[in-house]
DNA sequence: TTGAAAGCGCTAACAG
DNA sequence: CTGTTAGCGCTTTCAA
């Protein structure tokens, strides 16, 4: 068996109190003492048990990363597990990963074994059952994203105003006027009002209406089938837009191939930038997607620190926000002057088949 | 502060052990002591202390889960995890998540610290120093993957030749017997002799020689630029080929993208199919690709419940290869006549600008 | 500067 | 069937 702090005091011939001292450096040792028993320590192996560690010291230092995986996939889970962990290591604890639902019950009970110090909450929803019950239960939590009403929250999310504003602004640079959003829709199980989508949309109409734009939203649900309906829709109702602005990244590239389909090349005719995609994913569709990242590296990382910042009783409630990068892929251009002028499609087909050739 | 047993015996006017007789039906309590004990607990809101009872038990009911989310990203990381996850739940017990790498160090000192039961290896090399530490320290271990020597070793994997025969037998139904292989690269650092794409290529070499196919193997680095590359060698070095299977799942886009450049669209004038891909990935590319995918899903489960079998000291060692499914996308055709029969290609700059009208 | 001792909340013999 | 008791390995007063 592993040596304990018992078999270390022995060696060393002090207490076990001044062993803990050492290991937790928690107290004033002697110099003398302290390297006997380091030196026990050593030649023993010795590793102190987090577990009874944690007992006696009501600390676990674990904490939860709760992700709705089926409720609420995300492209970027694994690169916001991969930041919160290495966050978490940092300031020596550990990430456990509890896949509950929105259902508050479930996680009251995980929360009620007393395993970890705190909770991580990701996807979280404009009204979000679970945040209620981690106020009652009074357990220190952060959260991904932002509730209706953020009084007393800790959060970190996206920035939505300022990567539609990003968004934007390369759009406006390329000479469009006529930009269109598509947003994730409504009927999509689970996302009825989706706290990234209400709040693009509504950074998308306050940018357009202050820039004299008319506002153009559509919506789609997740996959490239939809993208492809989105496509057919847009042309349909808005035939005159020259750029659109995609909120669902999972449907981009459909709605990319059916543009060109119907005689509107990406980019050559319709510029499409992607927000809150990941660029891998957006250098992977043909023709390359410009893209204005989600910063989910960076919000794995805060939203740890955030929730790790309320173990200390008198440290500063804990609010960022973040927006990710413009990456240039080939699918934004500048825009064309008949079709913007004119406010017609341009003559597209013979274009569009000969794309990216 | 949450109630504890004490109180719950106290309240139920009843010795303490009898509670944790109750909580863990691990003995036989009388109908009407376990009613008051029961009625004690629903009024005290009584959880058990997980920490505590890990202490005096011996077993935490948390496994790891190690990633070497660094050296060996994987796409299919994420659907790995959530199957792990809810295998670990299915059998009461909760993941932690350690990002560590190959260096046995690290694993060494988190393993010591005594907070997991058993550990969950993923994307083991064919000589991992992991496995090693983990012997050493005795720990139950199971890995996904396969080291070169397997013996005495708990794993789940992809069974590649089946895999591969998978693909090879679609192909070879649409008349393709033209068909090379794209192989991870060697000179990807991390991987330069990586299980899944040695057995792959294995597999593939005994298929070809057992059907009478010239091998034809090239290697493509990661993603969608050296999948461009990876297109021009295949057609300066084997232009007869009709069909490709293609082991990188990141390059693909590339591979498909270029080929049609080069006058080579895909299907019409060569097939591909991908190997361990994700059905997302591969139905997002254009046109949609045909995949044999991972069977990260199962993957995970199998692996978690391997490792949790060998709690029980007298069940058998298991040991587990799974094969993904045949997607069929747009990717893979029927195997051109002109190009099978003069080994040439076909003229298909055309056909290849007209594809997926 | 160090040690003794009382827990942390629960499990698991062993008695009764 | 139930209670007593001795830990699990560590933290943390409080004395010395």
């Amino acid at each position: 068996m592993a040596a304990t702090m018992r078999d270390v005091a022995e060696a060393a011939g002090v207490s076990i109190a001044t062993v803990s001292f050492v290991v937790n450096d928690s107290k004033r040792v002697a110099p003398a003492t302290r390297r006997k028993i380091e030196l026990a320590m050593a030649e023993l192996g010795f590793r102190p048990n987090k577990v009874a560690r944690a007992l006696a010291s009501r600390r676990t230092q674990i904490i939860a990363l709760v992700y709705p995986a089926l409720e609420h996939p995300m492209a970027t889970a694994m690169d916001f597990l991969i930041s919160a962990s290495r966050a978490a290591t940092a300031a020596d604890h550990q990430l456990v990963v509890w896949l509950v639902s929105y259902d508050g019950n479930e996680l009251a009970a995980l929360v009620g074994q007393q395993l970890v110090d705190g909770v991580l909450l990701m996807e979280v929803q404009l009204d979000d059952p679970r945040v209620a019950v981690l106020q009652d239960l009074g357990i220190p939590f952060a959260v991904i994203g932002r509730t209706r009403d953020v009084a007393e929250l800790c959060y970190v999310d996206i920035d939505f105003d300022t990567t539609m504003q990003v968004a934007m602004d390369h759009l406006a640079e390329l000479g469009h006027t006529r930009i269109a959003f598509i947003n994730g829709s409504q009927d999509d199980p689970g996302f009825a009002s989706y706290g990234p989508w209400v709040r693009s949309e509504i950074a998308y109409r306050d940018l357009t209406a202050a820039r004299g734009i008319d506002p153009v939203v559509l919506q789609s649900r997740q996959g490239v089938r939809a993208g492809r309906a989105a496509a057919a829709e847009l042309i349909g109702t808005a035939p005159d837009t020259t750029a659109v602005i995609m909120a669902v990244e999972t449907a981009a590239a459909g709605l990319v191939v059916e543009l060109g389909r119907l005689g509107r090349p990406v980019p050559h005719n319709i510029s499409v930038v992607t927000i809150n995609g990941m660029p891998d994913i957006a250098a992977s569709c043909n023709p390359p997607l410009t893209v204005v990242t989600a910063p989910g590296t960076e919000l794995g990382r805060l939203g740890v620190e955030a929730l790790l910042s309320q173990f200390d009783p008198n440290a500063p409630l804990r609010r960022e926000l973040r927006t990710g990068e413009l990456i240039l892929g080939e699918s934004t251009g500048p825009v064309l002057r008949a079709a913007a002028a004119a406010g017609r499609p341009a003559k597209g087909k013979a274009r569009g088949v000969a794309r990216g050739v």
